[in-house]
DNA sequence: CCGATATACTTCAAGCTTCATCTATTGAGG
DNA sequence: CCTCAATAGATGAAGCTTGAAGTATATCGG
């Protein structure tokens, strides 16, 4: 029978945890290089403009600057910034939030739209090549675990 | 019969890669705020320097700028910021190398694996509670998974 | 040995992000 | 009503990161 004492077990649990943070690190920054690179060669942005934008397009009733904040888990000032940027440029609006005065609801304009739509869909072509290493079966187990993770690492943080 | 045309699995396909990225960041960025702030709360101290030391850490003989930078996954001239803030505490040493006159190899001094063993040891307690929810069988399945997206990952960054 | 090219590292300006702080507005009790 | 705490956003300084340009050294082909 094999036996291990307690603190060999917990050692070992250690260090696979650690080993999983490492390499989900790794992978993270990885995809996030390519994808950074390529939006900034071929559409002159960056990943925060775009990852703004994205948000705004599954909300087409817009978000308020809050909300962004939250779903990109950054400070409400980056906002802030990024928001200034694609106004200026005419690819989001803030429009007035009649039922409070302190906020509004940012919105892709038209061009907005178009703009992302372009990006959306070379974005989606480069993220398929980056994962095609893995098997459909593989795509739906990671998809589980993942969820699992973020879940766990949700409970925590509260 | 169930069928699908081309086109409907592609697209399927598609949803499910971007999803598993979308997650993988969400994941990696839940950890990294964790991680992040309990390392400035209780250490003062910022990842990136934590990162750098670990690395040290694993190589007793040191390692050179270069090397630092390619592990770390940042430019060069963020690796050099970094030692210089680290060597001005006595963390980190820069040893001239015989070899080759342009490089030295960095190591940590006696007070850097002081300091960075003691954050070691908390930060892997707070990496195991972070990744409590999954099990040990789940696990080693994240582990094998990730492996083989950064290997397709990597394989298409070349 | 020499010159061209590559490599190791540094420097610096620009951009991104955070944190702390500030203003305006809302909402809840008294 | 008022006041006070909470909330929505904006602002600005400080730190991190990058990319491009610069310096010094190494290496390779002639």
């Amino acid at each position: 029978m094999l036996r291990t004492d307690r603190e060999t077990i917990a050692r070992s649990d250690d260090h696979r945890a650690l080993r999983i943070w490492l390499r989900l690190l790794t992978c993270t920054q990885l995809i996030e290089k390519q994808v950074c690179g390529r939006l900034r060669e071929q559409f002159s942005t960056a990943l925060p403009r775009f990852d703004l934008m994205a948000q705004l397009e599954r909300h087409p009733e817009g978000l308020k600057m809050n909300a962004l904040s939250r779903l990109l888990m950054v400070t409400g000032g980056n906002v802030t910034a990024i928001v200034d940027q694609l106004e200026s440029e005419g690819l989001v609006e803030r429009l007035d939030e009649p039922a409070d005065r302190r906020a509004f609801r940012i919105r892709l304009t038209r061009a907005g739209e178009r703009s992302f739509g372009e990006m959306a869909r070379a974005h989606e072509e480069w993220v398929v090549d980056l994962l095609a290493g893995l098997s459909r079966r593989e795509h739906e187990e990671l998809l589980k675990l993942l969820a699992k993770l973020k879940a766990s690492a949700m409970e925590v943080g509260s």
